[in-house]
DNA sequence: CTGGTCATGTGGTATAGACCACGATTCTAG
DNA sequence: CTAGAATCGTGGTCTATACCACATGACCAG
C-alpha cells in the first residue's frame, strides 16, 4: 500500500483526499483484490489524522463497494466490481451512455413542438389536464445506426426556450443543465418487454414482431420536480441493460 | 415531529433506533414532504444523545433519498420517493419480492439435478472447466398463476447438500441462508427482452412468440465468490421491473 | 497431540467538544 | 428608510477518547 498524504492547507476534506487516494490505488490495482488494508487505528495514526475521520474515508468507499468490513477481522478490497459493468449507479441519458461506451451518439429527430399534454403524461409531469408540453421525439443512434426511439415529454411553462435549439446536435440533459441550470437529480423507472409495432420497426429498420425493452422514465430535479416524462424502445439485438447491485 | 424514544437496554444500536423511527414517520407521512426536522444540535439534546449520533442516523436517511441536508438552512424531508416502487434497493429472489407485492410464490420443479457444467456456466461460477453444478430449475407462480422460468445453476461441491431439500416449497436464499450460512451480498444482472421458444411458452401457458423479460444473474456473497448463476424468463404481460435511482 | 482458556486486536458504536463557512437575521450608522 | 455590518444558527468537518462484542491465535492443562 502507497503511502497516502493528508492535505490541510486545501479546502478539501480530509475524509474525501484519503478516500481518493484509497479509490485510486484499488482502481489501478495497486491494493489488490482479497487484501487486508492496515487496521484503523494504525492507519489513521500513520496519517495523523483521527480513527474517526479515517473511518468517513473508508464508509465512503464500502458504500461504493471498494471495500468490505469484516467485523473484528479487518477491512478487505474487493475490487470484483471492476469497470466492466457501466451503467451501474445513478441513471444516464442515451448520449451519456453511449459515450461510456465508446459509440458516438446522434439523433434523428421525429418530432418537436408544443402540444396539449394526454392526461397520463399530464399527471405524470404533475401539470393541470389540458396544459402544455413539449413533444421530443428521436431516433436514437450509436456510431450511425438506430438503437432507440425516445419520446421525452417536458413541461411547456419551464422550458419552452428549448424550442429553439437543435436537439439533433444537442444533448437533452446538457442543455437542460447549460440553458436551465436543471439538473437530473432522481429517476422513477420501469422496464419491460413488448413487440416492435410497424411504425417503430420500421424507423429501428428492422423486422415488424421484433422483440424490443421500454424503458419508462419519470426525471425529477433537486426539488423534486418532474422534469420529463419519457419512453424509449430499444432494439432487443442491440441493447440490453446491465446493473451491478448490492444488499 | 412525535417524540422519539432511545432504549439503551437493547443491542440495537442507537443510531438505527433513530433512523427507524424517522423513517417510519416520514413513511407514515407524520412528516410532511418539505417540512424540516430540528435543527441537529436541538433534537440530540431532546434525546439525550451526542449529534454525532444522531448524525449518523440522518446520514442513513439522506443515503436513502428521504431527506436531503440543505447547508447552513437544515434538513428537510423528501418524500417523493413513497412506496409505490418496491423493487428498488438490492435486489431479492422470486419469493421476496413476490411476498413483497403481497402475492404467494410457489414452483414447480423442472429439473433438479447435478451436472456436469457447461464451459460458459462454470467460468461464471469460477469453477474449472468439467466441474460439477446443481442445475435447478424451476416454473415460479404467483398465486398459482405461471409468472417466469428460472434456471439456477450453483457449484455442487460447495451446496451438494441442497439436493436433499424440496425446492419446489422452499425458498432458495432461504435455504442458503439457513443451511449453508451464505447469503447473497452483490450480483450482477443482465435485462434483455426476448421471444419465448416454445417450450418456454407451454411451461408460462402463454403463446409462442410472446415476448419476455430474460434476467441473467451472477450472485456473489459477501466474499466475492459466486454462489448462483441464475437466468429468469419473465412473462412480458404479468412483469415488469421498476427502478428508482438516484445521480 | 487435543481441547479448552484467555489475551489481543479488530471493527462497531457512542460521546463531548471544537472550529469552519456561509445563509439568514438583526442591528446600526447614515 | 436604506445599506452595510455584525451576529446567530445551520450543517460540515475533525478530534480524542471510551467501551463493546467477538474472531483469532497463543497458551496451557491434560
Amino acid at each position: 500500500m502507497t503511502r497516502l498524504k493528508v492535505d490541510r492547507t486545501t479546502a478539501d476534506p480530509i475524509f474525501k483526499q484519503i478516500a481518493a487516494q484509497l479509490r485510486g490505488q484499488i482502481q489501478a490495482g495497486q491494493l489488490r483484490n482479497g487484501e487486508l488494508i492496515p487496521p484503523e487505528r494504525e492507519l489513521a495514526a500513520s496519517l495523523g489524522i483521527s480513527r474517526m475521520t479515517l473511518r468517513a474515508a473508508v464508509d465512503e468507499l464500502v458504500r461504493e463497494g471498494l471495500l468490505v468490513r469484516q467485523s473484528r477481522r479487518g477491512t478487505v478490497v474487493s475490487a470484483v466490481r471492476v469497470r466492466k459493468t457501466a451503467s451501474i449507479e445513478g441513471f444516464m441519458s442515451f448520449s451519456e451512455e453511449m459515450r461510456l461506451r465508446g459509440l458516438k451518439p446522434s439523433s434523428r429527430v421525429m418530432t418537436f413542438s408544443d402540444q396539449i399534454a394526454d392526461p397520463a403524461t399530464a399527471a405524470q409531469l404533475g401539470l393541470p389536464v389540458g396544459a402544455h408540453v413539449i413533444d421530443l421525439t428521436r431516433v436514437r443512434l450509436a456510431n450511425g445506426e438506430p438503437m432507440a426511439i425516445e419520446r421525452s415529454h417536458l413541461p411547456y411553462a419551464r422550458f419552452s426556450r428549448l424550442l429553439r435549439f437543435d436537439l439533433a446536435r444537442d444533448s437533452l440533459y446538457d442543455l437542460l443543465a447549460r440553458e436551465f441550470g436543471t439538473r437530473p437529480s432522481t429517476c422513477e423507472e420501469t422496464i419491460e418487454a413488448i413487440l416492435l409495432a410497424s411504425s417503430d420497426a420500421e424507423a429501428l429498420g428492422v423486422t415488424v414482431g421484433d422483440p424490443a425493452l421500454m424503458v419508462s422514465r419519470v426525471t425529477r430535479d433537486e426539488r423534486g420536480s418532474v422534469i420529463e416524462v419519457e419512453r424509449t424502445i430499444f432494439r432487443a439485438d442491440r441493447y440490453r441493460m446491465v446493473f451491478f447491485r448490492r444488499r
